[in-house]
Parts: structure tokens; C-alpha cells; sequence
DNA sequence: ACCTGAACACCGTTCAAGT
DNA sequence: ACCTGAACACCGTTCAAGT
């Protein structure tokens, strides 16, 4: 009675692959919060307890499926020194669309610094697009790190607004209306911004962000180590 | 009524600040995971049912105590153009040293956007900073969403590396050998790099990444919204 | 070697029953 | 009005018992 149609054949041999996939499958369905061990084992038609032959808990599940879908991200083309710039943005642009099809992924490398060799593909990539750019050493080690980090913790946002769109906490017409009628007695420059606090797409808003970071990196001093 | 305990008589009344006061010792002593409502409830010698009259649910509870922790945030004096910079920054240290107070309570705001009074009052007084030192109300009003996002996505990742020291996950000397061992062949840009990539402390970081981003600030363009 | 049911020690939340 | 014990519907993980 449980059947999945996609790819798995009616009674699918358990496998580490078949555990992650299946972890994906509820990821996709469920959100992060959905992941647990028995439902995962119920896409799978058995126990919470068969999967332990395969991961060793719940934490490694999901460093496995984060690291799967590192596997899916578009690196683009290698480093061209005439638009690097441009391929930076790209290639973190393609890391947040990519985790945006996995709602709450982003927590995984957020909770823990990912070692999957899919990441350490994606980060090897970004740190040779920013040598072709003539960015310094330090600043790129550095670099790495930071924009790693906000466009984790941006995925991970938009995963909880996504979930929860009215059920709880506020949707964003909400957070509009409530931005806009703040106390201008209290409160006098965030009322001052009105609309412009909430206005633009997350889209936007990342793109910018990518712009001050880049943008930054080209103007402010190297870090200060030895 | 504001009776604030530091040592609480042995049987302090119920009230919607006692069950707030409990929920930040239990965080202090033991993390975010930790502050479970049977966990808050035995703080205060009763049970987990009790809470429900002064808290709508665990993430209400969660919603006030960070509240109650960005009221503890040094505000530091009021803007002053000569030296806003530096003052943006010590603003943003505050946020982030307060949080760390309260390891894993960075979760909430990156859970839902925060609405209480004092995150209000934080983020009026970022923007008169920014305001002060000639920033575009649209770059401003872009900047605060994105820097916030950025520290407390910091506080949190600081949190957990603070909590499974060596119990699980990696520990920070084990992620340095790990990323100067890393394949040369596979991960050529990485491993040239080599020390660089662990260098330096969280602090160091942390202002490096607000450096570049208020630098990044003053030479890109606003963003473009009507 | 792999799989499983049942159990253990937890969760958040509800509710009838008490004061 | 406030407080409570007990229950409900969940968790992750372990383990003896099966194949």
C-alpha cells in the first residue's frame, strides 16, 4: 500500500542509498523537522531500527543527505579572471537555490562544519574564483567562512517561512503591516524607513548582501594574521 | 513584583517572569535543547502542565526569554557621526557577546523574526548609526535584516561548537588537521591555503565579516527599489 | 549479516479533577 | 483562578530474538 512511484521498484532492497533517498523524499515532503527515523522507515516499509544498520543516528542521516545535495549544486565554470565577480555570485546563488529545494537542509551545515567532499568541492571551487579575482590569501580563507555562513543561515529563514506561512509566527503581510505601524514615538528610524524594510524579493535582498560582501572584500583590509 | 532572583526563595510563587527567569537559568546550564518544559518546570518545583498558564506553548517561552536577553544588550551612546563606524561595530559585538551569554537562544530569531520591544529597540538604533554616517535609507534598511541575520547565524554556530566540545562532531583542532590534510590533488585551492583557513579566532572573524560588510556598504550601490 | 518488535527514557500538549 | 497528575501521541536509540 505504501508506494512511491518515482523510482523505487515496489519492494526496494534496503541500502545506504536507499535510506538517504528516502531521507530526501521526506525532507522534500516534510521539512527538516519531518525527518525523523520512522518516518524515514516508513518510506522505506520497515522499522525506525532497520535503518541503524546504515547510519548511525539521526545526526549522521542528515550530514549524509546534506552532503548529497551539496553533490547537486551547479559549479558553473571554472575561474575566468574577466568575470569572476560574476561567477562568485553565481556559484552562491546556485548553493541557495539548491538548498531551497530541500527545505531546512540549511541547518545541517549551520548545526555542524560540513565535511563532505561534495562541500569541500563547492568551497575549493569559490576559493578559485576569488584568486582569479587577485583577492588576497587571508581574505579569501576568511571569506569562505562568512559567506558560507549567511547563505546557510539565509536558507534556513526562508525554510521556516516557508513552513510555517500562516500557521504560526507571521506571514510576511503581517510582518509588512506591523513594520509600518511601529511607534514613531519609540521607535523614530524604523519608522522613518516605512516601506523600504520590508520591501524587495529574498532574491533581491541576497544579491545585495553577495554585493557588499564582494564588494568589501575588494576594499577593506586584508585580516591581520601571521 | 519584579522580583529578580539570583536566589530564589525556596518556593517562589508562579508567575509569567518566574517561568521566563527559569527558562534563562535552564538555558544557561544547559542549551537551547535543554530548555524543555518539564525541564523549566522543575526549576520551579512543579509541573510541566503549570507553564501552560503563563506560556502559550514552548516557542511563545522561547519568543519571550530572547526578548528578555536582547533587552540586556549595551546600547552604548547615541549616534555620533564622527565615529559611527566604530560604533555600528561595538553595537553588533554587544548583540553577539549578549547572545553568547545564552548559548543556542541565536535560534530564535533565526527561527522567526523577532517582534519583541528591545530587538525593536536594537535595530532603531543600528539604523540611526547608519543614518548618522550618511548611509542611504535603502541601504540601510537592506543592511540591518542582512547583518542581523549574519550575527545571529555567528551566535548560533558558536553555540553549538561550544556544546559538543568533544562528545561529538569535530572538535576545532581536529577540523585544522582535517583541512591541512585535505587531498592536494582533489582540492588544490584549498590545500593552498593550508593554515590560513583555521587562522585566527571567532572574535577576529566576526569583525573582519562586519568589516566587510559596512565597507562593502559604502562603495556599492543601493539597491534598487522604487 | 541483516532485519524486527518491543521496550526505554524521553518530548509537547491537553484535560479532567482538584484547590 | 490557578495548579496538577495522568494520559496521549509522539521522539531517538537499544537490544534480544528472529531469519
Amino acid at each position: 500500500m505504501r508506494d512511491t512511484p518515482r523510482t523505487r521498484p515496489a519492494k526496494a532492497a534496503l541500502s545506504y542509498d536507499a535510506v538517504i533517498d528516502a531521507g530526501l523524499r521526506v525532507l522534500q515532503e516534510r521539512g527538516i523537522e519531518g525527518v525523523t527515523m520512522r518516518a524515514v522507515a516508513q518510506e522505506l516499509d520497515t522499522g525506525a531500527a532497520s535503518l541503524y544498520v546504515y547510519v548511525a543516528s539521526r545526526r549522521e542521516l542528515l550530514n549524509q543527505m546534506f552532503d548529497q545535495v551539496a553533490g547537486e549544486v551547479d559549479l558553473g565554470d571554472e575561474a575566468d579572471p574577466a568575470r569572476w565577480r560574476e561567477q562568485v555570485e553565481q556559484l552562491l546563488i546556485s548553493v541557495l537555490e539548491t538548498m531551497n529545494r530541500y527545505p531546512g537542509i540549511a541547518r545541517v551545515p549551520l548545526a555542524n562544519v560540513p565535511q563532505g567532499t561534495n562541500a569541500l568541492v563547492i568551497a575549493d571551487r569559490l576559493i578559485s574564483l576569488l584568486r582569479a579575482g587577485g583577492v588576497d590569501a587571508r581574505s579569501a580563507a576568511w571569506f569562505v567562512d562568512i559567506v558560507f555562513l549567511f547563505v546557510n543561515a539565509t536558507a534556513y529563514e526562508t525554510a521556516i517561512y516557508v513552513r510555517d506561512g500562516s500557521d504560526s509566527g507571521a506571514t510576511a503581510a503581517e510582518l509588512e503591516a506591523y513594520f509600518n505601524h511601529v511607534d514613531p514615538g519609540r521607535y523614530p528610524h524604523i519608522a522613518s524607513l516605512g516601506p523600504l524594510l520590508t520591501a524587495g524579493d529574498g532574491d533581491q535582498r541576497f544579491r545585495f548582501a553577495l554585493r557588499l560582501m564582494i564588494e568589501g572584500l575588494l576594499h577593506a583590509t586584508p585580516p591581520d594574521i601571521p
